[in-house]
DNA sequence: TTTTTTGCAAATCGTTTGCACGCTG
DNA sequence: CAGCGTGCAAACGATTTGCAAAAAA
């Protein structure tokens, strides 16, 4: 005999996640609120909350910009978004797979974005924070520089200005 | 005979430094600007743009928030002035004295910022970078965390509902 | 007198909110 | 059917901008 017939629809674990999490406050679990915790773990990368809701647009639902910002506070609540800047004076966000928490290298010229994350790093922070006789919550690190391929493509002054416009 | 009368108004360093930037980019040394200026460099702490523009207020001259915006702009420019997040949605400046570059950890409950410097944590940067191939220009580095004071005073959902909430 | 700067008020940008209606539990 | 959630459009807060008048070079 083969496997019974699928009766169910599959379930992600974010999705899993998620629901735990609404039905944990008492909140409902709405078609707007999957399909945007979809949308944002079927993405690669970075996103800001404009790009995920033109998406959404695309896809012929018609989700407002008011339930994306209202859902992506919420899966920052449940830990299933983080939440960047990345030098930007606008909220950046990104899906939190299983993998662990990461920081930020930023290239000035050309603002590609990678990830990292340093061991000794994270220790260090948490070292200088209890030295201070502090209890370390959260930390956020971006550096900001030039990439391989941008190295020498910009001058001084113009890097220069674009720091000073950091909202960092 | 005894040293011949001060015919010149005493010149601060940031005053100098200023005004040498202004000059190197045929800009003019106004009024306006040194006020701003030296109402900076009287203060201790960090401050915001508003809170800067009320000080302003206070003392008499009337000087407009578009020219505190455009001003703190021109300082950052010149290295004289420090603009960072720490957090809140709205930038805070500092007054870049002859001192070092520092790091901020910042107390989630009483927002208390305390500045610091760690060697290791500055070349442990530079060597993340120099690994990937990129050339460092600049960093932002924000711990959150409880202060000795606030350890105790809040509770896990209050302080991660605070960290959801930094722009950061 | 030429050029830059200022103040004002309006504009902008990202984000949040009040409200009436619509859906989930 | 009792709460929550949604869309809309208006409100928001921080910052920026266009313009005509004022001040520095």
């Amino acid at each position: 005999m083969g496997p019974l017939p699928e009766t169910h629809k599959v379930r992600s674990p974010e999705e899993v996640r998620f629901e735990a999490f609404l039905r944990g406050k008492k909140l409902k679990l709405t078609g707007e609120r999957l399909a945007i915790l979809a949308a944002i773990f079927q993405r690669d990368s970075h996103f800001d909350a404009e790009t995920l809701h033109a998406e959404l647009r695309n896809e012929g639902g018609d989700i407002s910009r008011a339930t994306v910002y209202r859902s992506l506070d919420l899966l920052v609540q449940a830990g299933l978004v983080r939440k960047n800047s990345l030098g930007a004076s606008h909220a950046n966000y990104e899906a939190a797979r299983g993998d662990e928490h990461h920081d930020h290298l930023i290239c000035l010229e050309c603002n590609t974005v990678l990830e990292f994350f340093k061991p000794d790093l994270e220790e260090l922070q948490e070292r200088i924070c209890t030295g201070f006789g502090y209890k370390l919550i959260h930390h956020s690190l971006q550096i900001f520089g030039l990439c391989p391929a941008c190295k020498d493509k910009t001058d001084e002054g113009t890097i220069r200005n674009r720091v000073a416009q950091l909202h960092t």
